[in-house]
Formats: structure tokens, sequence, C-alpha cells
DNA sequence: TGAAATTCTGGGAGCGCTCCCATATATGAG
DNA sequence: CTCATATATGGGAGCGCTCCCAGAATTTCA
């Protein structure tokens, strides 16, 4: 069943049909009437194809996740929850959304290639982008619509985005530990190819500055957005003895307690831990975590959003958004928990 | 750029550049070499639309997940893995996945309206598909090529579907209890108007009977697959005093493990408790959990693979594939550890 | 050597829509 | 009542491809 099959039963011409379908004016509204009865009898659907064909728009918007496998479906709400929001978001406003997940590091390339050459989404919205990800530089030159939904690695100002302020949010994380009484204040980094994990990184020094403390090299360690990298981080740490840890993802929070309870230590009692992103394992770990909330749901709405607009030229490109973020304290920042003497002196 | 310019670039027709792009015979090898250098030099890639119009397929397969918010992205990393295995194979038949969420139970009705009139992709996976959900039966009604990718609620024969041996596998479990020594074992089921939900209960009645231990109902609760019910499942059931408890899911049996935990006993001591599906979470778990093994991703892989044979007609419909499971022991259903007197007599 | 078979190439038609322009009818101002 | 203006409807053109058929060039074989 065709427009043009509606047109004949109603006894109207395509370009009426068409109008009644787009919303457009220009139809009484008796004919609009018999139209829509008929349209509706016949369940009919105008061929997406077609349309695409001359307006030149499928109303599909593409999400891209070059994360290698364990990272998205692993230990890690975070890009479901994304999403979540981006389904949100399009459902309201009648797109569809295509998904591209990256299989493995081998083929970041062609994962790139496939997604930028694909011409049947409006735009795109790109998730964890590294530093030198292909997809990044491609889909500039090819200068298509896309929202990054984190501050880009680089052209900053002609990408458009959306992120939390990440070093504002360390910052507070320092400033807070500090005024409880932390002095020894550590860090286990999230990937530092990432804005995400370098933003979070600078915001630890800011605040270790404002506050006065000293940034301790020793006390920096580069992990990755994973329990695994917690765990070893934490391992690490351990050695030169902080009193609390501020770690890159709640994840990596899990992974560094993993490692504290191995070495017979008590979170908070020995070492306080802070985690990031207020993910679900937050509150379900063993102590409830200490950590900043944003709603990675609400940035896929909003991009999804600021995409759509974007397309439909309701806003101009660049267009930069920045969600607020919430200091959440629970226990494993308890600084009355602290030990007086962490640890036996002189080791 | 268009097809019909890389023809006048190169001094060919439209059919012959058409010809090279589709990898078919009749064109001159020279004449070829001539076309593909310039579709390289443009980076030509031809309009996604304009070929659907005419071929009439897209080469998108849809996926469609009608659950609610926190099944998707709560504890459960079933669907992202499912995703993953789906993304796999679209990738290697050089297909796009597009993506449905459902929001709320609310609107399942608006979800499987829009889901079922979008003429986008050429097929569609669903997943976790209730007995009367609107969508299954729409999609029948309009003669649409779907997979599903566990046992349909109804019309099993005409149904495509891609599944494992749950009530086998369950079986199995009960088998393998019953000959370390267990006897009173109980269950808690997962939603029971999904078929995994029941068949997994029926492998439970099943191997109960094998092994000559009454089937009672006492020991049956009826849950849903999340922690929560787990949890609220394993209190219910503690008062019944059994010494295994089979669950639903992986997740479910972290929940009841929880529960077993806070009425201050120990798992597998006082009571041994198996999970299904083998997600990440079982081998985190303290302790880790005995499963039952099989791939959702293979799974993902597997129903994509089938759903654009049977678009591509390599294969007839219906089409139905059992995948493999494999029951893992570990260390929370070990009967070694089991006390000899697990309650006090009496109560 | 010639006719049939095979390989190559080109161009028309048409997929199902939207957009534009032409025309018809209704509405209002002077 | 006339002309301008707003409202309503129809039909042609064309979006960028694929498919089909016609015809040219080449090969095969008696």
């Amino acid at each position: 069943m065709k427009l043009e099959d509606i047109a004949k039963k109603v006894g109207v011409s395509r370009s009426t049909v068409s109008r009644v379908i787009n919303n457009q004016p220009y139809v009484g509204e008796r004919t609009r009437q018999r139209v829509m009865k008929v349209i509706e009898q016949e369940q009919f659907q105008p061929d997406p194809a077609a349309r695409a064909l001359v307006t030149g728009r499928t109303e599909i918007i593409g999400v891209a996740i070059p994360q290698t496998t364990n990272v998205f479906f692993g230990d890690n709400s975070y890009f479901p929850m994304l999403l979540q929001g981006i389904a949100e978001t399009t459902i309201k406003r009648d797109y569809a959304m295509l998904l591209w997940l990256g299989q493995s590091l081998e083929e970041r390339n062609g994962f790139s290639e496939r997604v930028s050459k694909n011409r049947q989404p409006d735009g795109l919205i790109i998730a964890s982008v590294t530093e030198n990800d292909p997809l990044f530089s491609r889909l500039i030159t090819m200068k298509r619509t896309f929202v990054m939904v984190e501050t880009p690695p680089r052209f900053d100002e002609i990408v458009n985005y959306v992120t939390i302020d990440n070093v504002r949010a360390s910052e507070q994380v320092v400033e807070h530990l500090a005024s409880v009484g932390y002095r020894r204040i550590a860090t286990i980094t999230g990937q530092l190819n990432i804005r995400d994990g370098t933003d979070r990184l600078q915001g630890f020094k800011n605040g270790m500055e404002k506050v006065g403390l000293p940034v301790d090299p020793d006390l920096i360690y580069p992990g990755q957005f994973s329990r695994e990298y917690g765990y070893m981080g934490m391992k690490h740490l351990l050695q030169f003895k902080p009193d609390a840890v501020i770690c890159g993802g709640d994840t990596v929070a899990i992974g560094a307690i993993d490692a504290i309870h191995e070495a017979g230590l008590k979170v908070p009692d020995d070492v306080a831990i802070v985690g990031f992103d207020d993910l679900d394992v937050a509150v379900q770990s063993d102590p409830p975590l200490t950590t900043i909330r944003h709603s990675v749901q609400r940035v896929g709405e909003v991009a999804a959003q600021l995409l759509i607009d974007l397309i439909e030229g309701k806003v101009q490109a660049p267009h930069h958004i920045v969600l607020p973020t919430e200091l959440v304290v629970r226990q494993s920042s308890d600084y009355n928990a602290l030990k007086e003497v962490m640890y036996p002196i002189g080791d």
C-alpha cells in the first residue's frame, strides 16, 4: 500500500495525502478527516526510503561506542544508562537509533570507517573517544553533524558536546576530604587518553593546591576505568600509605576496595575511598561509596536533544552543554572511622 | 557526489558503475579497475535511501528490548552482552543495527506500535517478550520477519527463535544437587510470563521427579529476574528450611545470598545456591556461584545470523536453534561444606 | 568464414515519496 | 460586483539508485 493508493481510495491527489501525513496546512478540514480515516484503517505508513530520498533525512541518529568488548558489558553500567537516556529522547522526538559497538582494539580503524561511511543516520552521538581516535578526525573532516558525550580531546571550540564539569567535581572531592581531615590523598585515575580521565586528574591537582596540600607524584596512579585497574592501582599505592584515595570511577573504587580488603585493611577505617559517577555499584558496594553523582542517563537525553536540534536547524553549532554534578557522601569516606595510627610506624 | 557523477568521470554509464559497486559480472577487467579507482579517490558511497527504495531492503536489522529501565541497565549484564553478540554479526555481514529500548511498563503498547510500524529494518530481533506482549502478536499479524532470543510464548512452530535448552539445564542442576546429597531443594523462579522463566521451573520439577524427590509447592517461590526478588524470595523460603535453592538467574542468586547472610547463615554451609546464566557476577559473587553457563553473546550472534539468512532467503522460516549449556560447579553448592544439622531441630 | 553464443556496455523506466508551480475555489475589502 | 488575497487541490518533475532490455563487441565452434 502506498500513498497513491490511499489518494485513489479517498478520491484526492497524492499531494493532499502527503500534506495530511506531514501535518501541513492548506487542506480542508473535511478532506483531512477523510484522508486520516483511510490512513487509519489501512494502517498506512509512508515508505521511509522514498521519503529519505527526497528529503535527504532519515530521522535516524547514530550512536557510536568504539569501546572494547569488556568495557561495554563488564562491570560497567555506564553505556547501558547512556543508551537508555538517548532512547528516551529519540522516542520523544520520533527518531530511531542506530547503534555501533566497537569490537576490539585492533580494528579501531575499521570501526571508524564503518561508522563514518555509513550515511544512514542524520547525525551521530559518539562516546569515549580517545585522543587520536580516527573516528573523531574523520567526522570533522567529513563535516558530519555529531555530538560528543564528553569533552572532546581537541578542537573543543568547534565540536558539539554535552558533559559534566569533571574538573570542578574532582576539586570538590578533594576539598571535602581535606575539610574533614584527610591529608595523604591519592588518586587512581581513569584512562588518561580520554578527557573524563585527564579532567578528573586535573581537578584532583587543582583541589590539592587549593587546600594547600602537596601534589605528590607517588600518590597518583595512572589507571583505566575498570575494577582491575582499581585493584592494581591500590596495591601499588598502599606502600605510600595514603589515608584517602580518589578513584577515576566507581568501578575503579570497587577494585581499590578489593585490594584494601586483601591487604587486611578496612574502608574507611584505614583508607577512605571515593568513586565517581554514582553508578548502581556505588550504593551496593561495601561500604557504600562516597562519589560524584551525575546522571549519565540525563547526559544521553540531552545529547540526543542537542543532536536532533542541530539536525533540524533549531540551534547553531558549535554548542556546549555542561551538566551539574553533586557530591554524595557515604560511608567509604567517613573520617570518624579513620584510625589514629593507620599504619605501623616505620613500616 | 552521486553514482552518475562517477560514471561521467570515468567515461562509462551509470549501469557499469552500479555493476562494479555491487560486484556483479559482465564488466571488463580494465573498466572495473578504472571505476574502482575513481570510487576510491572520491570516497564515494551510494545513497542508502535510493538503493533501499528500489531494492526494498535497507540492510538494517532492528533489535527490540521491551524491558523496563532498571532491568536493562541494572545489575544485569544480559542485554549488553546480547547486543554485543548481535553487533558482532551485523558488522560481519555488513548490516547496521537499529535499537529500541522500552521505557516503562505503561507504554508497552506504544512501544510495540512504534517498533512494529517502523519499516526501516529488514527484520527484527526481539528479546524478553511476555506472554501477551502486543509486539509479539502484532509482528505475526503483519507477517514481519523476526527472530526471538528465547522460546516464544506461543506459536512455537511458526516463530523463528534461538534459545538454550532451559528445561534440560535446570534438570541437570537438580540432578547434580541431588547426586551430591542435597534433599530439600527449593527454587526462586524468574518471571513466569517469560518462557525462560517457566521452562526453568519446568526443568526444576522434571528434575525433582527424575531423582525421586517430592515437588513441594512451599519450596517454589515465583519471582522475577532481579536481585530484589532473589532477596525477597529467599527471605520467604528460609522458613521452609531448604538445603539448596536454585535461582532463575544469577542476579536472583545474588539477592538470595544477601538474604541468607542477613539471616546470619552461610553459603553453602547452611544453604547451597545455584544461579543461571553465568554472568560476570557469578564469579565475582561471594562465594562464587554454581550456575549454568551459556553464552548470551553467542545467542545474539546466532540470532543475528539467522535473521539475516532469513532476510536474504538463505534459509526458510520457521527455523529453531537450540544452543548448548554447561553446568559450572563452584563453591556456592559445595556439599562438603554443608553442616550436618543445618537448623536447630524443632525450630 | 559465418552464425551462434557469450561477454560487455548503455539508457529507459520506475521505486514512492516531497516539492514546486498551476489552477480552482472561497473570503474579504473597497 | 470587481479585484486582490487567502485557502485548497492537483499533477509534473525529480531525488539517486537498480533492474531490464537492447544492442555492440568479442569469443566459440562447426
